[in-house]
Parts: structure tokens; sequence; C-alpha cells
DNA sequence: CATGAATGAGCGTTCATTCAT
DNA sequence: TATGAATGAACGCTCATTCAT
């Protein structure tokens, strides 16, 4: 109780957490470096989380909370049709060259939960927000006059899938000069997808 | 020895071992799991691999080559500038949905690649091959007629984002409706980077 | 304290605890698990009954009120020779019957003191208890005219040995036809060494 | 390798826990205390049991080769009848009196069995096996005129619960004045029970 | 009385790996 | 090749208990 605003405990081995599961990677990634890694005892995370299970479903939300965190606020002042459609999979993007180490742990466990139901479910629910972030996006851009050639749920799946397929381009070789221009052209396609009325 | 066409031990070892891998997942498959997976006792595993780094480098080229074999085998036949525009993308969806376990294990190697260095050198690998055979497939395309847009390496770079994008949404999801149109836009999209040059 | 007959706290958890090790066995019976059955906080426990063995020495004697208020209520108002000398054993094994998980408790104590000094007491106790009760039985029996034909001890040792087998056989395989014959067999033999002088 | 007939190392160990269980107690008596008295890595019991369940109820079936040896071995060479009726209890109690520790991890087992599913299949093993062999001694006893006033079940039922009832007052007490003439009493009431015909 | 947090010790179990035969 | 046995290290989790408030 040093500080007024202090952010929980359980928060802070959280975002350790994630620290951890990316310097490690999901398969390799034990409580116990967790534990270490938010210098905690590894009974604590029991304490805070129950089980294993509980601290990753825990994590999987506080992964979430992060990656739409960044994407939210980053779109929230976007108004015009073009600054809308121009912008929106740049904030997306932009997030990912920010935090690569937490999309890093977003790819481990959707990665895993192939195999996992449990965690499926929790990877369901980050794309489920993901969706809804972007058909909120979408609707502000008709309202402001983007026609839209696509009917909502394919234009997520194609936006969400060229972030990931970029995603993991870029988690695996970085930076490449080849990415660049493939993010572009992306984009591009997606300004012919999404065009103003005017242009038409 | 008995028979002339006898996969070797070691071959039928990986296969059963990637069969694992599709099953436990990446995090969850020790080499017990794998030996027992293979009817194998787990210190023929050591005998024949060495050890746990060993067998997941075999394990890596041999997902690649199921991988590319798939592919290869499909393309080898095509011809004329549409048909290889066309059929191009397709033939690589084709495999994702006719082995998706394989292409399961290939995420979580991908996956965990992002966090080991040893992995990763595999992983790139297969992502040569890939680039390999697409760019052996563009140049059979430009002779047939086909105007390419972008250089390879972007090429390579959009296809490889795409596919793999696609596949994750595939993994988490299945054969959904949105999945379908999302891989038809996609495949229009490719259509229109690579046009025959009649069009013009 | 807002009604005037409220069981206090601490009895109320001891018989949530011997319902727990009825539950689970004495041997898979943590302080948590009786804590969740009593629905209190574990460290209510430690403020209650200091530590386990505190505990534990408490639930013994719990478990022999419990035990012998059952049996001395039955027999109190037995007068006639023949009545007790048939009632006394009767009135034990219903006992049984009424709380076999009272009993199973009961057991699992006594196994346990086999190897546990500080419960070996207890558990002797428990045994004195049930030998004092005998003994007035047979005293008023003796007074109404009753010939006991063992030395007291004796046919303590005898009633409770009995019982204590045959309720192992009922906590074992529930009431068979055997064991109901083995009872009354059990209990005729028992008429026989303490039979009326007029039978003579 | 050093003897010729050397028992066997799983064996050796169950011998050494069913030490261990009568020395703790079958409470207090964890894998790494039972591998410590047996002079194992606490590995090797899974190794050679799989897990805690394995172990327990390997442990179970021996404690039943163990009881069983010592009785069937003792009334093998019994053949008239008065022999018969008079050394079978006997044999029964000698058993005890010259292995309390084992008999007092028969009765841990039992008490736990109450509770635990598993674990009662193995005691319910070891009582039909008493059973089988008392009886065997039953049917050798009628070929040899014995008259028994008793259908089998119930003799059996009678007998265990005798020598249960009295094991427990043995094990808690130890071999007192008031168990003797018990055992004297409960022996001659057998007697009673199985008298040769000539008595009649 | 009650609660949040912590701790030393130990649980049963599995990991990859090695040795000897 | 194959097998029985073993091992250092760690796993996730629970034990009874204590401290501070």
């Amino acid at each position: 109780m040093t500080t007024a605003k202090e952010t929980s405990e359980p928060l802070r081995i959280l975002d350790a957490a994630i620290d951890a599961l990316a310097e490690y990677g999901y398969a390799n990634c034990s409580m116990q470096r967790i534990a270490d890694h938010a210098e905690v005892d590894k009974r604590m995370l029991h304490y805070y989380f129950g089980d294993r299970n509980g601290l990753t479903v825990q994590i999987a939300e506080r992964v979430g909370d992060r990656l739409l965190a960044g994407f939210t606020s980053a779109i929230e002042g976007l108004s015009g049709p073009r600054e809308i459609a121009a912008a929106g999979f740049e904030s997306l993007w932009e997030n990912v060259v920010a935090e690569p180490r937490l999309h890093a742990v977003h790819l481990g466990l959707v990665s895993a939960a192939v195999t996992d139901d449990s965690l499926r479910a929790q990877v369901a629910r980050i794309r489920d927000r993901y969706s809804e972030v972007i058909l909120q996006l979408a609707e502000r851009g008709r309202k402001a006059g983007l026609e839209l050639r696509l009917n909502d749920e394919t234009l997520v799946g194609l936006i969400l899938a060229g972030l990931n397929g970029l995603t993991v381009d870029y988690l695996q070789r970085g930076e490449t000069e080849e990415l660049t221009q493939s993010l572009a052209e992306f984009q591009s396609w997606l300004m012919q997808l999404a065009r103003p009325l005017a242009d038409a």
C-alpha cells in the first residue's frame, strides 16, 4: 500500500506470466518459471489462480485485454471514411510491432488451443472480441459513407487471417522488406474491398 | 526387410510422432507418449534420434517433406496460365483440408520456433521449401504468359501469410461459411495480382 | 447466541469434521477438507483447536460422546433380567446400524491409533467408556437376578470384540443374510453366558 | 544375482512397504517413506508398480498372501475332528500373535477400504480367501465326522468377526489377561457350534 | 473473530536421459 | 537391436501452520 493506485498483485503476476511465456514459449513455461519471473513463490500462483488451468485461463483473458486495449484505443478517434478504412488495419498491425511478445504469446495460445479444449474456448473468446471491435469499426465506416463489398463475418475473417498470417511472418523473420510490401499490398486490397461511395 | 517396399523404422516412428503431436499438442507430447504412440520402447527413440532435440529436428524435417509432397504433386501437371494462377493456391488449401493434423503440427512447430532457436532453423527451412515451389510455379506461370504485378518475394510472402492465416482459422473453427467465402475472396485477389496478359 | 438452544460453533465443526472423516476416510481427510465441509475458513480450525493433533483429539472425544450417547440412552429403561441380557447387545448393534458413518470414523481412529500414540490414548478412553457402561448394565443385571458366567473384564472384552468384528463386517459388506444370522448366533451365545438364575 | 534363489525385487519392496505401513500407519505412509524403508529410490516404485494405487493393490495382495500363508500351512496337517475344530481358530490366532504388524496393516487396509472403492475390492478379496480356506477346513471337519450347527457362510462370518474383533483388542491393548480368557471362551463356543457326532 | 498473504515441507508423478547387458 | 534398471531434475499441487492486520 505504498502508492495510491497500485495494480493488483494478481494482475502484476499475469503480466509477468505473459512475459515468461514470451521468453520460454508455451511448451517450456512451467509454473515455477512463471513464479520466478514474477518474483513470487510458486504456491502463490495456486493461491491466486487455483490450478494451472485457472492460471492459463486468466492469462488468456489478460492477453485478450491487452491485445484489444492497444487496438481499441488506437481507433477511437477515427472518423472520416478514408481514415477508417486506411487506419483500421494499420492500427492492428502497429499493435503487433509495438508488442511482438504479446502476439507471440497469443500465437502460442492459439496453437495450443488446437489440441486443448479449455484453451480453445479462451482463444475463441479473444477472437470474438477482435471480431466485435472490427465490426464496430465497420459500422462506423458505413455510417461515414463507406461501402463494404463483403458481409461482416467474411470481412472479419479476412482481416484476422491476414493479421495472423502476417504476424506469423513477422515473428518468424522480423521486419523484412517483403513483409513491408506484403503489408502494403494487403492494406490496399482492404481499401479496395471497402471504398468510399464517392469513389464509385 | 522382408518386403521390398517397407518404410524404414525411423520413418515409421516419425510419422507416429507427428500423429502424437497432433493428438496431444506440442506442449504435452513427451518422448514417452511418442514412444507409446509408435509402439516402440522410449529408448529406441534415443537410439534412432539421439536426444529430444534430434527427434524434434527430424520431425520438423518430416513435416516439411509431407507438407511439400502434397503440394508439389498437386501442381505438377498444371500448364496454362489461368490454370496455374487459379489452381496454385487451391492446391495449397486442399492440402490443408486433406491433412489438417499435419498442418496443426506445423503450426505448433512454427509457434514453438518463436522461442526455440534450433526449431527456428527447421521451420525456416520449411518456409524456404514452400517458397521455392511457389517460385517455380510463378516462373512457369510467367512463361505461360502470366503477368505478376509483384516481385517474387512479396508474392510468396502474401501467399504464405494468407495460407497460414486461413489455416489458423480453419484449425480454430473448422470449415465455416465465412471461411469458404474468405478463401474465395483471397483467391480472387490473387487472380487479380496475377492476371494473364491477355486480360489487359 | 440468538436462540437458547444453539450448539456451539466448535461442536458444530467437530460434527462436520466427523462427517468429513466418514466421507473421505481418515487418511484422505486434510484440515482443508474438514474446513470446507464445515464451511469454515481453515484458520478457524487452528483458532478453535490449536493444531491438527488438537483437532483430532477433540474429534475422538466427540466420537466417543456420540457413540456412547446412543448406547446409554437406549439401555436406560431396561429393568428385568431377560430384558437386560437380551437388549444389551441389541442396543449396541442398533447404534451401529443407525449411525454407520460414525462407527466407520471410529474404526478409522482405532486403526490409526495402532501407530499413533496420541490417538491411542483417546481411543482407549472410548473403550473405557464403553466398558464402564457395559459394566453398569451387568451390575444392574446381577441385581435383577442375572447370573454371569464370566468375570467383568472378560465379558466386556467379548462383547466389544464381537461388536467390533461384526461392525467391520457390516461396514465392509453391508447388511447381508449371513451377518444377520451371525448376529443372532452371537446374541444367543451371550444369552447363554448370562442366563437368569431361574433357568438353572 | 548373487544367490540362486533370490526373492524378486518387487516382492522385497512389497514386504518393506508392509513394514513401513505397520510403522507409520496407513494414513502417514507416503511413497517416499516406503521407498526409504525399502532402500529404493522413490521412482522405482513407479517403475515397478505404476502409480500409488497400483502399489497399494499389490500390497493388499501381498498382505493377503502372507495372512493366508501362515494359516494354510498351520492347518494342513490337521485330521481328526476334535483336532480340526480345536486347532482351526487357534491357528488363526497364532498367526495374529506371530505377525501382529501384518495384521495391523490388514486392519489399516480394511479401515481405509470403507471409503476407498479400489481398496474395497482388494480387501474383499482377502476376505474371500480367508473364507475359502475356512470352508475347506469345515469340509474336512465334516468328512471327519464333525457336525456343524451353522451354514457355511454364517460360520465364516462368525469366525472372521471374532478374529477381527479380538485382533483389534490385541492391537489396541496387547496380550491382556482378559483377552486370553476371551479367546478361550470364544474358542469353546466354536467347539460347541462344531461338535463331533459322537458327543451328541 | 475474521481475513489476505505467506511459508517450509512434502506429496505423487513425469521429464529426458543413461548404464549395463 | 533390444531390454531391465536406474537417475538428476522438475513437474503441478497440497500439507499443516503462521504472520499481520
